[in-house]
DNA sequence: TCAGGCTCCGTTAGCGGTAACATAGCGCAA
DNA sequence: TTGCGCTATGTTACCGCTAACGGAGCCTGA
């Protein structure tokens, strides 16, 4: 199994050996395989039956070191396994696909100095772009973007300095609002979950609006209990159990993500637990999960195809001469009230 | 906020411009930066100093092509947002990271084109290796990976021909095991629910593993169902609510995958149903997510996360001294009762 | 004292393409 | 017939880096 087949060349194949197969120069095998200047049909014709007849696939490194062109665009985000990325990835695909440019995805894990080691290895590929979540990087980071000399879009958040463009929401504001929302609707015992990540700054910001809100209405959380790895759905339960047996006479619980919101409240729902009449509950990102639920949870849905298709828009206007300009856009998401906060 | 930064170099820094700086030839600034060769400390340290001060970020394109040798590794999957793959990536990187390899991942959607295509552009940037989901590729396909003259792995599926190597497990197998489970546990009426995809392979090999077995037993399939996008948790609800109304009498219920399979037992709590006593289910794939069902949904891991090891294991082999060569690594999914299988 | 073997660093020649320019051959109007 | 302009193709000079080799300077032991 490990000796090579008789199809398998000795040496890998050049534009060369597509031009003596076909009897033309490299240069216009070139011309061919990249639908570039003027080559008859005849000639690309016998060019290409020779170039499928190899088996000839041209080599993109050459390509791009004599064009000094990269069709890659880095996209730079914490994690692949939340709902969350996927979502924002699909959106920059859709416009990427029709652009010639392509994403590569580099996952941090949360960990800036990751982050950092992901960044630096993708501009040594040199690429057209760069797409990376959030607004806090290591100083080492920002000034190799800001060097760069390619456009740089910083996503989901734009509470913070913006090295050249960004797309997102306000999470702050985001905290804020689900704070007026529940305290309208009359609840005032609140508790708040969440992840104990340090470095996941978005969740933060969520959670400092809130508290603010709170503040600012005379109130402050009651309760709060944070979690790390495993389950999220489990996870959710655990929490809403420990917080639950701990302050009984909570009757909001306010979750980071969707994920251990729909734990919650799958807990609650297990324990007869009166949803939304004695105790209310909200999670934050709107995703597609929450439609299977029992009870739809409340949450706030946080613009993630959107911000794929505007960071992706900005990277391929600054390719082309329709160049849109560095800017920052904020989206504004929208609350879903769900079935699990009191309606008036 | 167009204009260039201060900062911003007129020009991208390549090699002589750290040399320069540093005083000594760009090869001894190579050697620095790749840390390979003899270099004194003292100039190391100059070089390094430079360098920094700079700003510089080596070009991998001109390296890849001056040494003929790149750090990537292709990996092809369907689909990014089923929590499947994640999981697979994650025993890859975990691999992987200790050996300088890279994987850089290309999306499918399962169509087969869109794969050639992936697979096309992921050659021409001459990768150390790929890995690749399913043995169900076009012809165009098979004949790069056979010419390409790197480690090809697939995996997930060893129900089929292998290009190279393959690390996965047999579907079949798994559809046959669980539908033997199923009847010795006594249930008789049993309906199936899946995607309507017909190019998810491996569904439809458990599928046929699964109807085989019954039909060994002398019984056949009583209903089912297919679905095609949405909210899987949704689907699987909605689904099952289709299936019981139509066939009242069904006693057991098998997902093709968990997702849609906890929908289904959410919805079987909801309306009351005796799990498993009058009605069993079971999905597929071992999802982290049933951990927090209120019961936990019969199931079979995928062994997801060592296959990503094997897989990165024998591409990582493959560029040293200790070259495994081609293998097939069969592995063995073990089926989890949970709590929707009548136990005895 | 000097051959031999280090350590450290420089020089040369590509890697496989592409931009830019050069040129051959042709049709056609004057 | 000449010359202009066009199309189709070839030639040349890199792109930024690294493999392979070369060689200067120094240390060592006979």
């Amino acid at each position: 199994m490990t000796k090579p087949t008789s199809t398998e060349p000795r040496r890998a194949l050049t534009l060369r050996d597509v031009s003596e197969a076909s009897g033309v120069s490299e240069m216009t095998v070139s011309r061919v395989l990249r639908n570039r200047g003027d080559v008859s049909a005849a000639t690309r014709e016998r060019v290409l039956q020779a170039s499928r007849a190899l088996g000839y696939v041209p080599n993109k490194i050459a390509g791009a070191l004599a064009s000094q062109r990269v069709n890659l665009v880095g996209v730079i985000i914490p994690s692949m396994s939340n709902m969350v990325f996927p979502e924002v990835m699909t959106g920059i695909s859709s416009v990427l696909d029709s652009t010639g440019l392509q994403p590569v995805v580099g996952v941090t894990n949360y960990l800036p100095d990751r982050e950092e080691a992901v960044l630096y290895e993708m501009l040594s590929w040199r690429p057209s772009g760069v797409i990376i979540a959030g607004l806090e990087h290591t100083a080492a980071a920002r000034a190799m973007m800001g060097q760069a000399g390619i456009p740089i879009v910083e996503i989901m958040d734009i509470d913070g300095q913006v090295i050249d463009s960004a797309v997102g929401i306000s999470h702050r504001r985001a905290g804020r609002q689900m704070a007026e929302a529940i305290i309208a609707s009359g609840y005032r015992r609140i508790a708040f979950m969440g992840t104990q990540m340090p470095n996941d700054f978005r969740a933060k910001k969520r959670l400092d609006g809130f508290e603010e809100a709170l503040r600012r209405n005379g109130m402050a959380l009651v309760d709060r209990e944070f979690y790390d790895g495993g389950s999220a759905l489990l996870k959710g339960r655990e929490m809403t159990a420990a917080v639950l047996r701990r302050s009984p006479d909570i009757d909001f619980l306010y979750y980071s993500n969707d994920m251990i919101g729909a734990g919650g409240l799958l807990y609650c729902l297990d324990q007869g637990i009166d949803v939304p009449g004695k105790v209310g509950l909200a999670g934050f990102n709107g995703v597609e999960l929450l439609d299977g639920l029992p009870r739809r949870l409340a949450t706030m849905d946080a613009c993630r195809l959107e911000i794929g298709q505007r960071a992706a828009q900005i990277i391929a206007s600054r390719n082309q001469t329709t160049d849109l300009g560095a800017q920052v856009i904020e989206l504004f998401p929208i609350l879903q009230p769900g079935d699990t906060i009191r309606q008036f």
